[in-house]
DNA sequence: ACCTGAACACCGTTCAAGT
DNA sequence: ACCTGAACACCGTTCAAGT
C-alpha cells in the first residue's frame, strides 16, 4: 500500500511518535524521513524547518487535554484540574516544556488552554493586571515542576530511587557524590535520611511536591483575594 | 606573554564568559578551543566531557549568590530574598536553568543555597517531608519563570514589547500571528488590549508577576503553617 | 602530564535538478 | 506541486601520535 504523498498532519504525528519515544534530542530530519521513507529534506517543503515542526507538535498535543467545567465546578477546583492537566500533559510528552518555553508558538491548543484559565481566576475574582498574575503563577510552578521532571537527570534520580541496579556505574558515581557532597551540610544529610528512610521513588516524590504545591498556590490566591476584597 | 599550560579553572571561566555572551548554544568545544589558543580535544583532558564543563560553570556561579541571615531577618525575608536572589543569578546567566535542570550535578555552590533554605523553612516552622515540599515549592516557581525569560522566546517577545522596529519581517510575523490566535478567544483579548493600555515591556509585566507569585506563595505557605498548627 | 590532528558519526539546511 | 541527492557548515568525541 503505496502512500500518494507526504503531507503536514503526517509529519507532525511521525514527529510526536518519534519524540514521545527517543526525547527531544532523538528527533532529527534524517530519523524522522527515515521513518517515513522519505529524504530528510522532503519534510523542509511540508513544514518549514525543524523549530516550526516543533510547534506544530505541540499546539497538536495540547488538544489531549479535557478542560474543566469552570461554572459547574466552582474556580478553585477548575484551577487545581488545570494543573494537573498540565503536568499530565507535560509528563505523557517530556518534551513539551522545552518546546513551549522555547520557541514563541502560541498555538491554538494552548491558546484554548489559556482561555480557560483566565476563566477560572476571572471566576475567582482576579481582574485586570491581578488576573494576569493569578493565571501566571500556577503555570510557572507547573512549567518548573515539569522541567525537573522532564529532564536525563530525573530519569537518572528515578532509577537511582527505584532500583540502583539498573544503573550504569557511571550513574551510580554521579549519584554518590551528590550524596558526598549533601552530607556536608547538616539540614540536607537529614533530609537525605529521612527520605531514605521512607523509601520513595523519585517520582513518587515529585507527585507530593506537586500536591502540596498546588494547595499552597490556591490557598496563597485566596490570601489574595481576601486582601483585595479588604481593601476595597 | 605566553601560558605554559591549561587548567580546569582557566577552561571554565572562558567557557562561562561564552555562555553569558552567546548562550547555551553558543558554547561549542571548538569555540572555547579558539578562545583559549588550544586544540578543542584539549579540553577533555582537563574536563571530561561538555556536560561535566556545563556542571562545572553551573557550580562556579552558584558562588556569586549572597545568602540571607536568616535568624537576624527572619523566615519570610529570608525566603523572598532567596528566591529574589535566585532569579536575579537566572537572569544574569540565562544558561543556568536548563544546565541545573538537565544534569545531576548537585554541586557545593547549589548545596550551599539549599542548605539555606532548609533553615529557612524550618525556621518557619516545617518539618520532615513539609520541609522538603515547602523547600521546593518556590523553587519549582522560580525555575519555570526562569526558564520563560531565559530563551530565545523571551527575547522575541521582548523586543517585540519595546520596539518593534528591531524586530526582523519573520520575527514580527511570528508576532503577529500570535495575536491573531489570542484574539478568536475573548479573555485573551481582553487581556491583549488591557495590556497594550497599560505599556509594559515584556521584562517589567514578567517582573510583576514574579513579585506577585513570591507573594502569593509566600502567603500559601503561611497558609499550611496555620493549618498545620490548628491540627496540632 | 599535556596537547595536536585526523577521523568518525552525527547534525540542520540550501539548492539545483528531477518528475 | 512535490521530492531527491549532493553539498555546506557545523557539532561532540575518540584516539593514536607527539612532546
Amino acid at each position: 500500500m503505496a502512500r500518494e504523498t507526504l503531507n503536514r498532519e503526517q509529519i507532525v504525528r511521525a514527529a510526536i511518535e518519534l519524540l514521545d519515544a527517543e526525547g527531544i534530542d532523538g528527533l532529527s530530519m534524517r530519523k524522522l524521513g527515515q521513518k517515513l521513507g522519505s529524504a530528510a529534506t522532503a519534510m523542509y517543503w511540508h513544514v518549514g524547518n525543524k523549530e516550526n515542526l516543533l510547534v506544530l507538535a505541540a499546539d497538536e498535543v495540547w488538544s489531549e487535554v479535557r478542560l474543566p467545567d469552570v461554572p459547574a465546578v466552582g474556580w478553585r477546583t477548575a484551577a487545581r484540574e488545570l494543573m494537573y492537566a498540565a503536568r499530565e500533559l507535560c509528563d505523557r510528552h517530556r518534551w513539551l516544556v522545552r518546546v513551549i518555553t522555547t520557541y514563541v508558538g502560541y498555538s491554538d491548543g494552548m491558546a484554548r488552554f489559556q482561555e480557560c484559565a483566565y476563566e477560572t481566576f476571572e471566576t475567582a475574582g482576579f481582574r485586570d493586571a491581578d488576573l494576569d498574575w493569578a493565571v501566571s503563577t500556577p503555570f510557572m510552578f507547573v512549567t518548573g515542576l515539569a522541567f525537573m521532571t522532564s529532564t536525563e537527570a530525573a530519569e537518572v534520580k528515578e532509577r537511582a530511587s527505584r532500583n540502583p541496579a539498573a544503573q550504569s556505574e557511571e550513574e551510580a558515581a554521579v549519584v554518590a557524590q551528590a550524596q558526598a557532597i549533601a552530607a556536608k551540610y547538616p539540614r540536607l544529610a537529614a533530609s537525605g535520611e529521612a527520605q531514605a528512610r521512607r523509601g520513595e521513588s523519585f517520582s513518587e516524590q515529585v507527585d507530593e511536591v506537586f500536591a502540596f504545591g498546588v494547595r499552597t498556590i490556591l490557598d496563597g490566591l485566596e490570601a489574595r483575594l481576601g486582601a483585595r476584597s479588604d481593601s476595597v
